[in-house]
DNA sequence: CTGTTGAAATTTTTT
DNA sequence: ATTTCAACAG
């Protein structure tokens, strides 16, 4: 066996002496400013298993991040390298217990699960993802008759980013209103009266939303009784991507570390991207003034990415209006330039993309070692065409998810009425399913079985309509099965399944593709060892891909990566392709306002080019449909995205796609964006009869 | 009250 | 393209 000494050193062999510092800081409260590719969750990971090994139980240290795909990379490695001291020092038993670790709002869930009694929560409760929430808020929405204004009110996704925004900011609703929704601070009052039904109907219902799970956190850690039990579960606490998170979820840090005590954050200001989310990187700066005591750490030292590609990187994000000053510097110097393919349209930018693609995996590369990626998830369906037609496999990740599918969500719909009568906006949606009973009837039905304290009996005694009545006793056949056994998640779907088929069929006209989809949610289910977990995990961590439906992963299937610049975070390949480089795309028309949000839109291009350690290629499309409703026959011309003036350009070997063209093409000289060639081609044509 | 039809509005990123 | 909302027929 090895002295414990040697073990230690060879963890923290490959660390640098920042790292290293990191790694092995004592108790104090730490930042660590870690700039792209600096290895800052290598070092967070070395941490933890530093403290493991001086004897700290890894039961008691917890490990925070921001999404969850971050969240499982950051677990994985630091549960293989506990399994690396494991084998190297067989003494420690007690490494069997394993690291807290996930999203803040997993975190959340599995406390509030544990101690939520404590504030009254019904141990129970069921989580409203995004949409349930929305349908929820239009539920009080319409029965408030505010849809029903002289002027038109807010929409329920609207409504819902304001009530979320006020409390992940921690801010009053004029305060909000004034200054992200002014165009909807007429109707402060009207809000106020929503929010307020709106939380009163969650607490009935045992319901909470994803604001909630944040809200009811910091609540227990307030509580008398319960505060000081969950300040005392961990001793230390390791929070990644500290850029990206909101007012209340600093709150939560603060208090469960008052002092500062064991807590370590990691982040990068540079890679700030989820303002949207209410997330402050305001944050990172007042860590060290909340915590007059906190030691700061900078990695510099990019372990990721060639010179060539450093010094390209460097140079975008040196235009952001606001400073980021880093000194991001590499050994590794040999590497190609990152190109810059300037492409006809689309088709092409595809063929050029994949051309590269199959390049590389010729010479050695695997497709899971490269990734393209896009601002939008919609972004890459023509790519997916093609890769498709080519038979090339590829995983995507981000955009619209499977469980947010309307079949999908309906069959889940059938077994959260069953988990839990009183979720109201589960059993309208099933209700209004069947023919003849449309929202009036299925809200007297749900009220109905709220005053029968959520027994099924309750609606044996209701007579359905006539288009009704066959399904009507199979429906509460269905409830008492699912009530019977709420175990086994996969048999639930099953029955579920087998009642909602004819529905199914009668509402969609592609119901083939639907049920083989549920088919897989069958499946899946029967991972789960319950209803309630199954629920749960689909509402927080539903599968992130529809290629992930297929069962556990095959580790030695290679696919290629497709993801989100979002999703793409903390991540990295070997080659990376960013496509639709376009401006409109980058910066998104949507957000051309205030320079702060072309700022982020910086950084989130600058975090797509980081993610690449040794080659990268920006795709522009000349030509792009024109609009996002695809009218076939309009298209319009796009410029290269402002991220890469000519002064950047220097720093990338531009080309022009397919055949070879002098670099020095202008585009967009012709034409401004959003005129259409139409309109340009009638306009010079009507100059020869006029 | 339900279910259909047509017009109008919207358009990203994630827990 | 898709979602939302109002108007109308049954």
């Amino acid at each position: 066996m090895k002295a414990k000494k040697e073990v230690v050193e060879e963890i923290l062999g490959q660390l640098n002496p920042q790292q290293r510092q990191a790694a092995t800081h004592g108790d104090g409260p730490l930042l660590i400013l870690a700039g792209a590719g600096t290895g800052k969750t290598n070092t967070l990971v070395h941490r933890v298993a530093w403290l493991v090994l001086q004897g700290v139980s890894p039961g008691r240290i917890l490990l925070l991040t921001f999404t969850r795909r971050a969240a499982a990379e950051m677990l994985r490695r630091a549960d293989a390298l506990l399994a690396q001291i494991r084998r190297g020092n067989k003494k420690s038993g007690a490494l069997t217990s394993q690291v807290w670790g996930g999203t803040f709002h997993a975190v959340a869930t599995r406390l509030l699960r544990q101690y939520g009694k404590a504030i009254g929560l019904p141990a129970d409760f069921v989580i409203h993802d995004r949409s349930d929430s929305e349908d929820f808020l239009q539920v009080i929405r319409t029965e408030l008759k505010l849809a029903k204004t002289d002027r038109r009110f807010p929409q329920k996704g609207t409504c819902m980013e304001i009530y979320s925004r006020c409390v992940n900011a921690r801010m009053p609703l004029v305060d909000v209103l004034a200054t992200v929704f002014p165009w909807c601070a007429m109707w402060e009052k009207e809000l106020a009266r929503l929010f307020d039904t709106y939380i009163e109907r969650k607490q009935q219902a045992g319901i909470l939303d994803y604001d909630d799970l944040l809200l009811y956190w910091h609540a227990l850690l307030e509580d008398a009784q319960a505060g000081p039990v969950l300040r005392n579960m961990f001793d230390y606490i390791l929070v990644d991507e500290y850029q990206d998170t909101n007012r209340l979820q600093a709150e939560i840090l603060y208090m469960l570390s008052p002092d500062g005590r064991g807590l370590t954050v990691v982040g990068d200001d540079a890679q700030a991207i989820y303002s949207f989310r209410a997330a402050e990187v305001r944050n990172i700066f007042e860590f060290p003034e909340h915590y007059p005591n906190a030691t700061i750490i900078t990695l510099e030292q990019n372990y990721r990415s060639t010179q060539p590609i450093l010094e390209a990187t460097n140079q975008v994000i040196a235009l952001a209006q606001r400073r980021y000053v880093k000194n991001l510097w590499t050994e590794r110097t040999e590497g190609p330039r990152p190109e810059l393919v300037l492409c006809q349209d689309e088709q092409q930018q595809a063929d050029e993309v994949i051309q590269r693609i199959l390049e590389r995996r010729e010479s050695g590369l695997l497709l899971r070692q490269q990734a393209v990626l896009f601002r939008a998830s919609h972004h890459s369906m023509l790519l997916e065409t093609e890769l498709n037609r080519r038979n090339i496999p590829y995983h995507k990740y981000g955009g619209l998810k499977f469980s947010e599918t309307a079949h999908v969500k309906d069959l889940l719909a059938i077994l959260r009425l069953a988990e839990n009568p009183r979720d109201t906006v589960a059993g309208m949606r099933v209700l209004v399913l069947l023919p003849g009973i449309g929202p009036k009837t299925a809200k007297q039905l749900m009220e109905l079985l709220q005053s029968a304290g959520g027994q099924w009996e309750a609606w044996r005694s209701w007579k359905p309509p006539a288009a009704a009545a066959g399904l009507w006793d199979k429906w509460l056949q269905l409830l008492e099965q699912l009530t019977a056994s709420p175990k086994d998640a996969s048999a639930q779907i099953h029955a579920a399944r087998t009642f909602y088929q004819p529905l199914l069929e009668e509402k969609y006209d592609n119901p083939y593709a639907r049920s083989r989809d549920l088919e897989q949610l069958e499946l899946i289910a029967s991972r789960y060892p319950d209803r309630r977990s199954f629920l749960a995990e689909m509402a927080l961590d539903p599968p992130s891909s529809t290629q992930d439906l297929a069962g556990p992963p095959i580790l030695d299937e290679d696919f290629l990566v497709l993801s989100t610049m979002h999703s793409a975070k903390g991540l990295e390949w070997e080659a990376v392709y960013v496509i639709n480089a376009t401006d409109g795309n980058i910066p998104s028309d949507m957000t051309t306002g205030s320079p702060e949000l072309i700022d982020e839109e910086l950084r989130l291009f600058y975090v797509a080019l980081t993610r690449a350690r040794r080659h990268l290629a920006v795709f522009c499309p000349l030509f792009h449909y024109y609009g996002p409703f695809g009218k076939t026959d309009e298209y319009g011309m796009s410029q290269l995205t402002r991220f890469l003036p000519r002064s950047v350009q220097r720093y990338f070997h531009v080309q022009s796609g397919g055949r070879a063209e002098p670099s020095t093409s202008e585009f967009g000289l012709a034409l401004r964006p959003g005129e259409s060639v139409s309109a340009k081609v009638r306009q010079n044509l009507s100059r020869l009869w006029h």
